[in-house]
RNA sequence: GCCCAAAUAGCUCAGCGGUAGAGCACUUCCUUGGUAAGGAAGAGGUCCCGGGUUCGAGUCCCGGUUUGGGCUCCA
């Protein structure tokens, strides 16, 4: 049998031999480092024995394909650990996720944070054993019966089996332990070292509230130290950059028991949620969108001609009045259709865009509202584009660069893109989904945006491009969308007069950039830890007189700078400057003014930045040129 | 909505059946200063809400609310 390595050398095998065999040929060394192996593209144990020629690609260490790998490898090993220490625990799936993996138990025993040693020691001595990972297979049947048996009930298993339609399924024994898996796994529990448990939480047996809630213990794995440590890192830095912690420390906003999910914007977060309106606000006017305005208590009887009330009451709040029923609304379509339907529109008025800073309420489960990221009230950067079917490409073009610009703007550069296409169940005939997903496409190939395609994902009224961002922590955040809706403007009906004369409903584009206001301040906050650049940081100068004798003159500086358009105050606070210092850094503030006999003296004033310390003396005029050109330059 | 946990001073938290505590912040006084914490004194609490157990409940039990970690869902 001849097996081809990547240097094209060809290695001439035994029949009947595996690739542990072949690495071994190889060199020695190799076989000691290798996890499993590529082989004709198929991932590998090292222990499979070859059937045909092919290509081989040895596995170590070095490679990132090993990664998931060792994840999954240290699933089952966490999995031992487990079993071994409580006993009469069921075992369910050990999937890996994007930074690690996680196993879902069933067991009397409620596991907790303060299991983690224990179980990491264990894991370590199993480890240590190095018992040798070997794979078997089974006819399905057989280990159906098998797990039934009462000596090794995994009722689990059984289900997924009794699903499958395989005639053989694998098992991977090491030591006393095996697991139903489909492999492949690292060659012996030796090569697993660089590992941590993270967190335990609850999670339902095939994500079905109908089934029994298991315990999930996640954890991560990884390739070396160096790695694993830096992933702690950045956990660690997750928790420090949480924006309610921030949020509340910056005194930004705050959330309280009497209404949940709504927040409560105190002036310095409202002074940045301002500065994002307006900043949106300008690219938007430039663009032919006309800002509009509607009510948030609506007659109920609106969302029920637009099918809201059919499909999503539950999410709704209702309310009454006169014997009259309405609804706060949950998003702001409707009420822009209303606008439209106002006089009689032509093609030749199309497209129409309408924009709204629209305050939405939706009235969310309780278990899943988070700080600003998910909240009951909240405002979206929406618009809704009335135009033809030929007219779509582009639109969403137009916004694709629109909102490439504004991430840019923030220093967001890397964008996921997914497009959703026709889901089963839809409205709309399937040339008009042909053109709109087409649309879409193009659009994303003028912006130079490349796709992943989200199948069958669209709404029933049409595709729809989803904008995920990627933060400083690598950390990813759907923010904007772009939706086409065939349905909607027909249900209310809106409509234009054709060219020919005919009466046509619009299709609609429902688009965000920002996603919700709230949403979006959460993501600045996470992703600049707090220090906002000066250009929409709602704190840009704090000037620190020496002593009370000061405090007129710093008084008249703050006034000038205020009169120049700058977030400035003064801390009035009888303390030594020192404490002033430490105050100003600990509260994030860009820019400290220290002001002094030495700077009434020279008319200059002295100028402190965050994190850099020091600059020296400033004239007014200098300083207001240097914040001036940071803030142009939107520069963090 | 479901599972688990938490809720004590403005903030961060300790106390876990026997008279409510600390640090920071706040107020007053002393100090009037030069690039990351000057000193002293004072004030501040329905211990989330409602029941129960107990001679006695922040503390134990039950119910509710909110928050957190997840599941599911989503801007």
């Amino acid at each position: 049998m001849k097996v081809t390595l990547p240097n094209n050398s060809v290695l001439e095998m035994e029949p009947g031999s595996t690739i542990l065999d072949c690495v071994k040929k190889i060199g020695p060394g190799l076989a000691k480092s290798a996890l499993a192996a590529i082989y004709n593209g198929k991932e590998l144990d090292l222990s499979r024995t070859l059937t045909e020629d092919g290509s081989l690609r040895v596995l170590t260490h070095q490679n990132p394909e090993s990664l998931e790998l060792v994840r999954h490898s240290t699933a089952h090993l966490m999995a031992m650990a487990v079993s071994e220490l409580f006993p009469g625990t069921l075992l369910t799936i050990g999937p890996v996720i994007e930074n690690g993996f996680y196993y879902d138990f069933d067991s009397t025993h409620k596991f907790s944070p303060e299991d983690f040693p224990a179980i990491e020691e264990k894991m370590k001595e199993l480890a240590k054993k190095d018992f040798p990972v070997e794979r078997s297979e089974m006819a399905r049947g057989d280990a159906i019966a098998y797990y039934k048996d009462p000596s090794h009930r995994e009722p689990y298993k059984v289900e997924m089996m009794e699903e499958w339609t395989d005639e053989k399924v694998s098992f991977y024994k090491q030591g006393p332990f095996s697991d139903l898996c489909r492999g492949p796994h690292v060659p012996a529990t030796g090569k697993l070292q660089h590992f941590k448990l993270l967190s335990v939480a609850g999670a339902y047996w095939r994500g079905d509230e109908k089934r029994p809630m298991l315990q999930r213990i996640y954890a991560t794995a990884f390739l070396n130290k160096e790695d694993l440590e830096k992933h702690l890192f950045q956990l660690e830095e997750a928790k420090k950059r949480d924006h309610r912690k921030v949020g509340k420390e910056l005194d930004y906003f705050h959330l309280e028991e009497g209404s949940p999910g709504m927040v409560f914007w105190h002036a310095r977060g409202w002074r940045l949620y301002t500065k994002l309106m307006e900043y949106i606000r300008v690219k938007l006017a430039r663009r032919g969108y006309q800002e509009v305005r509607t009510p948030e208590v609506v007659e109920k009887n609106l969302f029920v001609k637009s099918g809201h009330v059919a499909n999503y009451a539950d999410l709704m709040f209702f309310t009454e009045s006169e014997n009259r029923e309405f609804v706060i609304k949950p998003m702001n379509c409707p009420c822009h259709v209303e606008i439209f339907k106002q006089g009689i529109k032509s093609f030749r008025d199309l497209p129409i865009r309408l924009a709204e800073f629209g305050k939405c309420h939706r009235n969310e489960l309780a278990g899943v509202m988070h700080g600003l990221m998910r909240v009951r009230g909240f405002t979206q950067d929406d618009a809704h584009i009335f135009c033809t079917v030929d007219q779509i490409a582009d639109e969403v073009a137009d916004f694709c660069r629109l909102l490439q610009e504004v991430y840019a703007d923030f220093g967001f550069n890397e964008i996921i893109v997914k497009l959703a296409d026709r889901p089963p169940k839809r409205v709309g005939g399937d040339e008009v989904w042909t053109t709109a997903e087409a649309a879409l496409k193009e659009a994303c190939q003028r912006a130079g945006m490349s796709y992943e395609l989200n199948p069958g994902e669209g709404a029933f009224y049409g595709p729809k491009l989803e904008f995920t961002l990627k933060d400083s922590l690598g950390r990813h955040w759907q923010c904007g969308t772009i939706q086409v809706d065939f349905n909607t403007a027909g249900r209310l009906s809106a409509e234009y007069v054709a060219s020919d004369g005919s009466k046509i409903a619009p299709v609609m584009l429902h688009r965000a950039v920002f996603g919700s206001l709230e949403r979006f301040i959460g993501i600045l906050i996470e992703n600049f830890a707090g220090d906002l650049p000066l250009w929409i940081n709602p704190q840009q100068i704090r000037i620190l007189p020496v002593s009370e004798k000061f405090l007129d003159a710093a008084a008249e500086l703050n006034q000038k700078l205020l009169d120049a358009g700058f977030f400035s105050e003064v801390d009035v606070r009888n303390d030594k400057i020192g404490f002033k210092i430490r105050e100003g850094e600990r509260e994030k503030v860009p820019y400290l003014v220290i002001l002094g006999d030495k700077e009434l003296q020279s008319g200059k004033i002295s100028l402190r930045k965050r994190k850099t310390g020091d600059l020296g003396a400033f004239s007014l005029d200098e300083a207001m040129e240097k914040f001036k050109l940071e803030i142009s330059s939107r520069g963090a």
